[in-house]
DNA sequence: TTTGTCAAGAGGTGGG
DNA sequence: CCCACCTCTTGACAAA
């Protein structure tokens, strides 16, 4: 994919309208790893804000990260201005990097389409957004992480609703229960009942059907699945 | 002043 | 070992 056309169609676009561009989250991440494997059994951790060790991060740039181009002016003004920038003025002051709409736009376009980037993709996004492909990087590993606790916050929902379901459905069999004692049916008598009512196949673990009982099949009695309801009956029956 | 957002740094991990 | 990525964290900044 041409990212170099792409991002000028994409800035026009971007230019045109004023709608957020932060709140994307039809595009979860397709390459799983090993912590966000959450899509059925979603995970939530709590994290607690340990002792700072962010004295550090004043410190000199990795000497890893590259510097190929550096940044630029955004159309903003001086209200765009990297870090990195202060080594010309000589100024350590930290300035904040505010990515402008544009930029932000595009950059949402792209991950919309890949929500990680090759090197190259990275190099070309980075030249047409007048960025250096590391904060082209830094911003993809933030985007991705936007969309993750997003994702973990609709399945923190989902759970939400599924645990209020069952504990509905628990006082419900509670209630029921309550009436079944209120109707005299003593955990005693519960006992008493006829142990074909209560068989369930050892072997398999399984209710089955004694016709279809076969050599793969062991189960010769016919089991029944015992309901509170079920019990009363056969307790009036007796 | 408080709170939320976001760019960026640091450290850990896994694959090649 | 290097690289790309993830996670946690910090601090700048804007808005409430």
């Amino acid at each position: 994919m041409d990212f170099h056309g792409f991002a000028e169609h994409a800035l026009e676009l971007r230019l045109s309208t004023t709608s957020s561009v932060a709140e994307n989250t039809t595009n979860p991440i397709k390459k799983p790893s090993p912590s966000s494997d959450h899509c059925l059994e979603p995970s939530l951790t709590l994290a607690l804000s340990g002792d700072s060790c962010g004295g550090s991060s004043f410190s000199i740039a990795s000497a890893k990260r590259e510097r190929e181009v550096p940044s630029e002016e955004s159309e903003r003004g001086g209200e765009n201005t990297s870090g990195e920038e202060d080594e010309d003025g000589g100024v350590n002051g930290k300035k904040k990097l505010r990515l402008t709409k544009a930029q932000s736009g595009l950059l949402e376009e792209a991950f919309k389409l890949h929500t990680t980037l090759n090197p190259k993709q990275k190099q070309e996004l980075a030249r047409d957004l007048k960025l250096r492909p590391r904060q082209v990087e830094v911003w993809f590993q933030n985007r991705r992480a936007r969309t993750k606790l997003k994702q973990t916050e609709v399945d923190c929902e989902y759970l939400k609703r599924c645990c209020k379901t069952l504990t509905d459905e628990n006082q419900r069999l509670r209630q029921e229960v309550q009436e079944l004692k209120a109707q005299k049916v003593s955990p005693a008598l519960y006992m008493q009942l006829p142990t074909t009512t209560l068989t369930v196949c050892p072997s398999c673990e399984q209710i089955g059907d004694t016709k279809s009982a076969t050599s793969k099949n062991p189960c010769t009695k016919k089991p029944s699945f015992l309901t509170p309801s079920l019990v009363h009956r056969q307790l009036v029956d007796n």
